[in-house]
DNA sequence: ATGGTGGGCGCCCCA
């Protein structure tokens, strides 16, 4: 049986826990990594995931804003909810999850900042904490890699909130100064992949010149039309373990759900 | 043309 893995920023999980419902009943993956939860731990509706199957639940909630969380349908343990940037936020959260021979990943759940609107540092602290957050990925997965990913493997997946290559964003020039894609953020996306050669298995299945997007704003009056988006969300697993994996979908069709999310889900098979 | 929409929370923050 293969281990399969979904990631979503669900924009609210209280208000789109019928999504997520629907994401499960059909594509049934076994764990499933939420962004932007929105709702503090206390207030995470269990219940409907529980009736579900999903009864393995780590969370890594606050009020208001931010928060990540991962269900699983198969054994699931919590590793760490790494702070980043000394915020206080809710952005990280590490679980070892087990495929049905036994061998387990660690998979890290990340909703990075999204940076504001000026891209530029000494102006904006938005955009300098998101430069910092990547920066403390680099220090953390250069320097602790046996604590970050076992010789089973790992996997980063999550909101990154950077588009990388040109064929990410539906206009490359553009987007050279919009936050998401400027050359500051998409280079420093890049020293955190070769902090541990992490392998974007989205983009080796599904290769440019394709264009590929995770991401549409609200504010497009016809998204899929337009189809103005970027590839905001990723799921990068180490060498060893991408060998592993034999097929990843981009599931847009949920950006036409019913009050939909503004990202869509990712889907990962891994044959462990 | 510098908006537009959507979420949480509470009289405004963030994406």
């Amino acid at each position: 049986m293969p281990l399969t893995i979904a990631t979503w920023n669900i924009n609210s999980v209280r208000l789109r826990q019928d999504l997520v419902a629907k994401l499960i009943s059909e594509h049934a993956p076994d764990v499933v990594c939420l962004q932007e939860t929105k709702c503090p731990n206390d207030a995470f509706p269990t219940k409907i995931f529980e009736k579900l199957g999903y009864g393995q639940i780590a969370i890594n909630g606050q009020k208001g804003y931010h928060g990540v969380a991962v269900l699983s349908r198969r054994p699931l343990q919590e590793v760490v909810a790494r702070p980043f940037c000394d915020m206080g936020d809710s952005r990280h959260i590490a679980v070892d999850v087990q495929g049905s021979t036994g061998r387990s990943v660690r998979i890290h759940n990340f909703y990075v900042p999204a940076g504001g609107d000026e891209p530029d540092p000494a102006i904006n602290p938005k955009f300098d904490h998101k430069l910092r957050f990547l920066d403390e990925m680099i220090a953390w997965f250069g320097a602790d890699t046996p604590t970050v990913a076992p010789a089973d493997g790992a996997i980063i997946l999550g909101d990154l909130n950077i588009a990388p290559l040109e064929e990410d964003v539906w206009s490359h020039k553009k987007l050279l100064k919009v936050v998401s894609h400027t050359p500051v953020e998409t280079d420093g996306l890049e020293r955190v992949r070769k902090a541990l050669d992490w392998v974007d298995v989205v983009r080796r299945d599904i290769p440019p010149p394709e264009k590929l997007y995770t991401w549409w704003s609200y504010r497009s009056k016809d998204w899929d039309a337009a189809d103005k988006g970027r590839r905001l969300d990723h799921v990068w697993l180490t060498p060893g373990l991408s060998d592993a994996c034999d097929k990843v979908e981009v599931l847009r069709e949920a950006r036409g759900w019913d009050r939909p999310s503004d990202h869509v889900p990712i889907i990962v098979r891994l044959d462990i």
